[in-house]
DNA sequence: AAGAGTTTTGCAACCGGTTGCAAAATAAAA
DNA sequence: TTTTATTTTGCAACCGGTTGCAAAACTCTT
């Protein structure tokens, strides 16, 4: 029978109602601590008698874990990102570790953010973006704290974990399927022009038809992974020409892109095939059927906090640096392969 | 220059370096506290020296105040969420919250949650989400948390704080705007039953429509708020029979919904009219221009946001209520009004 | 230069826990 | 029953901060 004063139940008064030492009490709530059945069944009672919770922030200025981790991202406008979401928080809690989101915009100051991150003592940092500017990742690592860098690119740098996919290889899975359709003019659609993401898709894509020299290659950006930036670029290659098939190296690059297409009567992929990249869920749906690069999120993230609770719990230092295999998940919006 | 030993500065160390006391640094670090500028000037230097951030939770020992706001969702499937989670995480860094996030799945144990947030000591919880049990808010108020529900259904629980929409006035505006449109035979197709969202919704719909007896009404639920379930649930209404146009309680229902219907050749407008609810991102998209119901989500959230720091800064227990209006956009899955 | 008023400072106790260490209690061996 | 080995316990110091209070250091008067 919990009781619920105005004010939180503390260490020393469960031990005052148990009469048992503060430590005894602490020890019942550690894991492995040295107890009798006898105290920890007293302070189990006293605890239970006072709605007693320990109070985790005061365990982590001795223990030095504090269990949070810190959850830097920038992209809250790609659907994508709710899945990330979803699979980052669903797994830092299996281990027992709770998410501190820092959602990072245009106006809030990247230094800051790391400084926040200090103050709250975060055991460590996932930054999960590839739109982030190179060596962001860093100055956590410069700051003494732990960090692996979701969907990032492979660094030199031997104090960042990268758990990714290799862009460029998927550039060049791209390229080879419109290749095999047969395609003799092509087009690249990214995102932004610096994002590392892009610039690597378009290096794989641009390494495989290098050695096709008849076949013509043409290279666009959207300004944002947002279903607008897709539709308003694609507008504009419709006026200046379009090619017969477009990689698109995002999702939601490519159902902008194919809106504004359909708009303009062209039929996908009768008139116009597309190959989008990232598989999220919406890709599948009925309406849409997008054949695209599948990138495994759900590995990624697992294999995140597997890195994540690595350096935590045994803190070696050694450096994990993965990249993930992709596929093509074939549907409506290339013409079959025969 | 701020240097990087492994370990982090600490209060003390500046002090030494400074050579001052410990209450000085903490003072000078404390906004409004008595520090003389020549005393705040030389610990300055120090702690930029050292890279001296103080530890929040430290601090949060003594002051009671965390900064931490759990955010208690589970609805990581529906888009229009991650654009609640843009809006909140921005608008809590702004009035310096910090939010910690809660992903409440089948698996995890609700009690567990609002455990853990005691643990975390965190200075309110805000639940956003309309298809948790009614009463789960209440657990952390009978914790001694403050608690706001936002997109909640109104209670007569004096502790809890509710954010949200008139969802049965939605649903007669729903109703009104399909009578304008002189349909005789009308449909709804909820969410899941139990919501309360989705009953409220239903609730004024019907109730305009009790008005009208000539006018054929049919109820349906999907069971979820997916893409999927308004899909499944669209097409077996197909096999039995469908109304001229119908209200779907959420957007990405709708969606999943007209996807059916595009599938087995109905037009929309022109055979079957839609309107949904909501009005996320998405329902303007060029490839989907749904006719839906706004819902005002950033204020919503601006004012769940207000609200707690409210309670926080001057702690007034008096609770607060709202229910702000909803407007009706005007797209393309309704023919329109003359 | 002494006194009164105001600001700044440091001491020491506290916030709610953990933990090394030695003493106390218990169990096992002689 | 005494001795020895093992487990359990409480003391006290510590984690990194804050804060009430009285003393110290400044102002400003007179």
């Amino acid at each position: 029978m919990s009781q619920h004063s105005s004010k939180r139940a503390t260490l020393s008064e469960v031990a005052a109602l148990a009469g048992v030492s503060r430590s005894a009490v602490s020890r019942a709530f550690t894991e492995g601590a040295s107890v009798s059945l006898k105290t920890r069944a007293k302070v189990e009672r006293a605890a239970q008698e006072l709605g007693y919770r320990p109070n985790v922030l005061a365990r982590s200025l001795t223990t030095r874990k504090t269990g949070l981790v810190g959850l830097v991202a920038n992209n809250f406008h790609n659907p994508i990102f709710l899945e990330v979401f979803d699979l980052f928080t669903r797994q830092l809690q299996t281990v027992g570790l709770r998410p501190l989101i820092v959602n990072l915009t245009e106006e809030t100051d990247p230094q800051r953010s790391v400084q926040l991150l200090l103050e709250y003592q975060v055991d460590a940092v996932v930054v999960a973006s590839s739109t982030l500017p190179v060596g962001f990742a860093d100055s956590f690592s410069e700051a003494g704290i732990s960090v692996v860098h979701a969907f990032g690119r492979p660094t030199n740098r031997k104090d960042i974990n990268v758990i990714g996919i290799d862009n460029i290889e998927a550039g060049r899975i791209a390229a080879r399927r419109l290749l095999a359709s047969g395609y003799s003019d092509v087009g690249f659609l990214g995102g932004p022009e610096k994002a590392t993401s892009t610039r690597d898709r378009l290096e794989g894509f641009l390494d495989v038809l290098s050695d096709y020299p008849k076949i013509k290659t043409r290279v666009h950006f959207a300004g944002d992974y947002t279903f607008e930036a897709g539709f308003d670029e694609m507008a504009s290659m419709i006026l200046r020409g379009l090619s017969q098939a477009y990689f698109c190296a995002d999702d939601v690059i490519s159902i902008g892109a194919m809106s504004a297409l359909r708009r303009a009567n062209f039929r996908i992929p009768q008139q116009i095939g597309i190959i989008g990249f990232n598989d999220m869920e919406m890709a599948g749906w009925d309406n849409i059927r997008l054949t695209t690069i599948h990138q495994p999120l759900d590995q990624i993230i697992e294999e995140s906090v597997i890195c994540l609770t690595g350096m935590l719990t045994l803190n070696t230092r050694k450096t994990y640096q993965k990249l993930l295999p992709c596929h093509i998940v074939e549907r409506d919006t290339l013409p079959a392969l025969s």
